[in-house]
RNA sequence: CGGGGUGUAGCGCAGUCGGCCAGCGCGCCGCGUUUGGGACGCGGAGGUCGGCGGUUCAAGUCCGCCCACCCCGACCA
């Protein structure tokens, strides 16, 4: 096997995204099972994943905050559902500079209990609503079995957490958040997600409502790559997160939460990257374009380097960096940038100072089909319409990937082989956790959501055969 | 926690029946030639063979215990 090269996707899709989160160098495993290090080329693309984030967050009202990260152990205790959601993955301290402790500390998995405590500090009445705040942070939750991004014990992520007056409130909320993440997913990582409801046995340990954003990976599976959760009054009523309204009358609020993960990152390498690595939007991208000169005599450097410096000078609104290395050939460079995923490659050699022309290659489009020459004037146009492209044909090829994956199977069997081998399946359901279950036994297929867009009508519940009114999503999943 | 597997240089691995100085490829360092799709030559650095104990004249190699990690299952953003 050719160690320059990644396991094929389609030889061991598991293999190949080990290897190329490595070698691409977004991450690496820590000394700790099931802990990774998030190296530079990874957070880069992270923070920009943050700022996209926090950008819609502070236009949607929402202030950043930080709570602490250990959380008493009886807070915890105070909701039943979420004790019982959470209790088997929660780091306990129970020593602390050197002697036990009185109550030990969990670290925190989630932070609605802690923040709801201070909520029911801070809210007195309804001219103090709502309350609308994010926080930045890291999270942690022991799990038996990890992958890198997709699951670790510690990940980062932002987790928002706001309080209502009434109902309706925190439900136009919730669905706010909802509809940001599409927005963010779609246009920001050309990743379509399918967005919609949980089911009862899949929602948020805790929640009243659940609602998700599903992204078909590259090898047909579904990741939950975001979530927004309407509380109702359960954390308020648990935390006595009170207010008096209008007509003094005491109140319990009604909160929200929503998340969203280093595990996109997973997100983003699964559903666009192909066999040479990484495949990066141009949005998103930490290097959105790399210039690579060439040459073979000095005087042909001089002039090339010359032109690349005035290239680069007119490219000052995008993120670009000159690989300028002289121990490695250009077709090594090639071949690293690509694994990296960058969007754009940039070739200036003798013959493009010559012609006054670069060499432009897409990194979504190998070969040759993606190579074309333009003319050095104008080029800060020319590489903004080509990210453009990228960034609107990245979505398009996911969207139609997706599509071709997703089947209406017309009878139960007819679903089992298609959850087992081609896709998601797209049916008539009639809610029922038992069935849902049975599903999951018989095919390890679960409902991923009920989706908001739903066609009208009615049908025969896949399953059941009972009638059913809204149709789900059911697929094998990360 | 159950099943399977692997621990030898930074990474990937070989090491026969126990035997002298522990080896190969990649990577790394130096010099030179190269450079439009993963360059080549020469020279060099780098090892508690996962740990502890045992058998033996002699252990990377045989035995026992322990540890770590990976893969498959039960839990999950």
């Amino acid at each position: 096997m050719d160690e320059k090269k990644l396991t094929p996707k389609s030889e061991n899709y598991s293999d190949w995204y080990n290897q190329l989160v490595q070698r691409a160098e977004l991450a690496d495993y820590a000394p700790v099972r099931g802990c990774m290090v998030v190296r530079p080329y990874g957070w880069s693309l992270w923070e920009n994943i943050q700022a996209a984030l926090d950008s819609r967050f502070k236009a949607t009202g929402h202030k950043n905050a930080a709570f602490p990260l250990f959380i008493p152990m009886s807070f915890l205790e105070k909701e039943k559902e979420h004790v019982e959601g959470f209790s088997p993955e929660l780091a306990v301290v129970t020593i602390g500079g050197g002697s036990e402790l009185e109550e030990p500390l969990i670290v925190r998995p989630t932070s609605e209990t802690i923040i709801g405590y201070m909520y029911s500090k801070w809210i007195q009445s309804y001219r103090d609503l709502p309350v609308l705040i994010n926080q930045w942070g890291n999270v942690v939750r022991w799990e038996m079995r990890t992958r890198l991004f997709l699951r670790t014990l510690e990940f980062y992520w932002q987790e928002g957490h706001t309080a209502h007056a009434t109902a309706e409130e925190a439900e136009e909320e919730t669905l706010r958040m909802l509809d940001i993440y599409t927005d963010f997913a779609v246009n920001e990582a050309a990743v379509p997600v399918i967005p919609g409801r949980k089911s009862e046995s899949e929602k948020f340990a805790g929640a009243v409502r659940s609602y998700t954003i599903e992204g078909m990976m590259g090898d047909t599976k579904a990741l939950q790559a975001g979530t927004s959760h309407n509380l109702g009054q359960n954390f308020a009523k648990a935390f006595e997160i009170q207010y008096l309204d209008q007509n003094n009358t005491l109140q319990h609020c009604w909160t929200t939460s929503w998340g969203l993960s280093t595990r996109f990152i997973g997100a983003i390498i699964m559903t666009h990257g192909d066999d040479q690595g990484l495949i990066l939007p141009p949005r998103l991208a930490p290097t959105q374009v790399v210039i690579v000169p060439i040459f073979r005599k000095e005087e042909e450097q001089q002039a090339v380097m010359a032109a690349v410096d005035k290239v680069k000078a007119q490219l000052s609104e995008f993120r670009v960096e000159i690989d300028d290395r002289m121990e490695v050939t250009p077709g090594f460079k090639f071949n690293e940038w690509e694994l990296k995923g960058v969007p754009l490659r940039l070739e200036i050699g003798p013959k493009d100072v010559a012609k006054n022309s670069v060499a432009l290659a897409r990194r979504d489009i190998p070969g040759r089909d993606g190579k074309s020459f333009v003319p050095q004037d104008g080029i800060a146009e020319t590489v903004g319409n080509m990210l453009d492209t990228i960034q609107a044909d990245m979505l398009a090829k996911a969207t139609q990937f997706r599509d071709e994956h997703i089947f209406e199977p017309k009878d139960y069997d007819e679903f089992k082989e298609i959850v087992k081998n081609d896709g998601w399946c797209y049916v008539w359901w009639k809610p029922n956790a038992a069935n849902e279950a049975q599903i999951k036994e018989d095919t390890k297929a679960t409902l991923r959501c009920i989706p908001m867009d739903q066609p009208g009508g009615k049908g025969k519940c896949i399953f059941s055969g009972e009638e059913a009114t809204e149709k789900a999503y059911f697929a094998r999943a990360y």
